[in-house]
DNA sequence: ACAGCCGTATCGGTCGTATAATACAGTTGA
DNA sequence: TCAACTGTATTATACGACCGATACGGCTGT
């Protein structure tokens, strides 16, 4: 059962697209597995407290990209080829670090200040 | 006179973020000194393509925020203290690479090789 | 079989973002 | 002085994201 324990809205972005992109984390890391149950649009709703519609929305993308497989009236599954895994975990990773490499540069950090402080902040965040 | 050049719309974020941004970038790259000139509502608005509203919008915003200073009639001004511009690097270092480092850890990588991968990146991107 | 879930679809409404057109008063420079 | 800019404000319109409610048919366990 793919779990949202440790997920909370926020950021400025749209909820549908913050909910598409747990999942792919939670796939990229390895926590979900092939053929795993996800949440029902109405369950996943009502723990995060937003409308099914929007859950409806995620899900929906997430099926056109063969990430969930869905059938009307059960329950919907993941669909985690073999390679899927690291397809995924390479496409956030090279997505998130090239925007932050891009936002260092911009602010004129260099490559040595920035994975210092990177590292400060790495290991700060151990709670 | 503060410059747009290489400024491009894009992201998933309200034009209005992005401008604000932009322009505390350029004052935390030290591109912007103090009592510059900034494009007027107008100007930018046809040079960016979006409507004046929307970058009123923006330098509103920084005006409370006393990074600009605007007078009726008048262009409008940069305004940076003395430490203004180590304050708005921070922020927006922090910002960025906390967000950052909370993605590699969800995504499972381990700091060693974010920061080879990172490096790379780094690297590859001096076109 | 059948109640209770499930996915799916549709309607109407709110809110934030962005657009479009227009207006007016303050400044600036030739 | 005065034309051409400036900041500021107003109104109306549009669209996507999200919400709330409702509905219908398909699956599933008891």
């Amino acid at each position: 059962m793919v779990s949202f324990e440790d997920f909370i809205l926020g950021e400025d972005r749209p909820i549908y697209l913050q909910i598409i992109r747990h999942i792919k984390q939670e796939i990229a890391a390895g926590a979900i597995e092939d053929r795993e149950e996800i949440p029902s649009r109405r369950a996943l709703s009502a723990l995060l407290g937003v409308n099914p519609n929007t859950i409806q929305k995620a899900y929906r993308i997430l099926e056109d990209e063969g990430v969930i497989v869905s059938r009307s009236g059960a329950i919907s599954y993941t669909h985690v080829d073999a390679g899927t895994v690291e397809r995924i975990r390479r496409e956030l990773f090279a997505e998130d670090t090239k925007a932050w490499v891009t936002a260092m540069k911009r602010l004129g950090v260099s490559r040595e200040e920035a994975f210092v402080l990177a590292k400060d902040i790495w290991e700060a965040e151990r709670e």
